[in-house]
DNA sequence: CTGCACCCCTGTAGGC
DNA sequence: TGCCTACAGGGGTGCA
């Protein structure tokens, strides 16, 4: 579950079935799922046994665990999940990381069909572990400023929608919740930052929290079953979404059917009267 | 600093 | 039924 509201539901869900319970033992299924944890597999399951896991911690997409100084770093890719249930429980062909528990009770199983997703351990990581530390402060962390993304936004040359899907100046901003804030703000994805004006920056800025609290409010946006919190269940901001994944469909704001461009090897959905295209372009 | 091409994977949907 | 392509909420890397 990509975003971060959905990561936030899944830390959200860790922090209260996982938090202050002890590591017993930990099984990696898939050594791509540790690819970025340099000491190898076996490392990784050694570092992990018997240790306490505590808070639960995010910053935009990335999410850890602490366990005294250090941390348990995820990032769940495309199609990760962090599941929590009985350890009785079928093992279903996509879990890559299985974590057991010394009181007995239910598991952890980091579960990724495509496996773009990882965990690192991450020794003295507890605060900010050290693989993101070129992640910027996400809109609802105490370290986020607003005037000074501002600033950054303006100051690059290149389109809105690229700036915004950029980790190292906002992060937890991905594909979706883009285009909801730009449709938000009136602003074409191709629009060159430095053409922004004041009020269009701060505007943008502000749907994108907006955007990102009120998804988080609804338990994220899932389309499928591989979007969902630890328990398994999906979040319903899909409802709420106006322009992506609704190609032809009508604009909630001007009924004018929403349109898809590709881009970036993706897609960008808007609404081409609220969102007009800009005469110089920037993608 | 920037865009860009391409890489990592599996699964699904749709056209033929 | 198979075979093909396009596409999917991710990021990282190397190169121009």
């Amino acid at each position: 579950m990509p975003e971060l509201p959905e990561v936030e539901t899944v830390r959200r869900g860790l922090e209260q079935h996982v938090g202050g319970r002890t590591v017993e033992s930990v099984q990696v299924l898939h050594p791509r799922a540790v690819r970025r944890h340099l000491a190898g597999a076996p490392d990784f399951e050694a570092a992990l046994a018997g240790r306490s896991l505590d808070a639960a911690r995010r910053r935009g997409k990335y999410l850890w665990l602490s366990a005294g100084e250090d941390g348990l770093l995820a990032h769940l890719g495309m199609s990760g999940q962090l599941l929590v249930g009985e350890p009785s429980r079928p093992l279903s062909p996509h879990v890559r990381i299985r974590f057991a528990f010394s009181d007995g009770g239910p598991d952890l199983r980091f579960t990724d069909q495509r496996t773009f997703g990882h965990m690192a351990f991450v020794p003295g990581g507890a605060e900010l572990p050290g693989p993101i530390a070129h992640i910027a402060p996400d809109p609802f962390e105490a370290a986020y400023d607003a005037r000074t993304v501002a600033t950054r936004l303006r100051a690059r040359r290149t389109g809105v929608k690229r700036a915004l899907l950029d980790q190292t100046l906002v992060s937890g901003v991905g594909n979706i919740y883009a285009d909801e804030a730009l449709w938000r703000a009136g602003l074409h994805w191709a629009r060159p930052t430095e053409t922004l004006n004041g009020p269009e920056v701060s505007r943008l800025l502000a749907a994108v929290r907006d955007v990102l609290g009120e998804a988080l409010a609804a338990g994220g946006t899932s389309f499928d079953a591989l979007y969902v919190n630890v328990n398994g269940q999906s979040g319903y901001f899909d409802r709420s979404l106006a322009v992506y994944g609704r190609e032809n469909l009508p604009c909630p704001r001007c009924g004018t059917p929403v349109r898809r461009d590709a881009f970036m090897n993706r897609s960008s959905y808007t609404c081409p009267r609220c969102q007009p295209r800009p005469r110089r372009a920037h993608w």
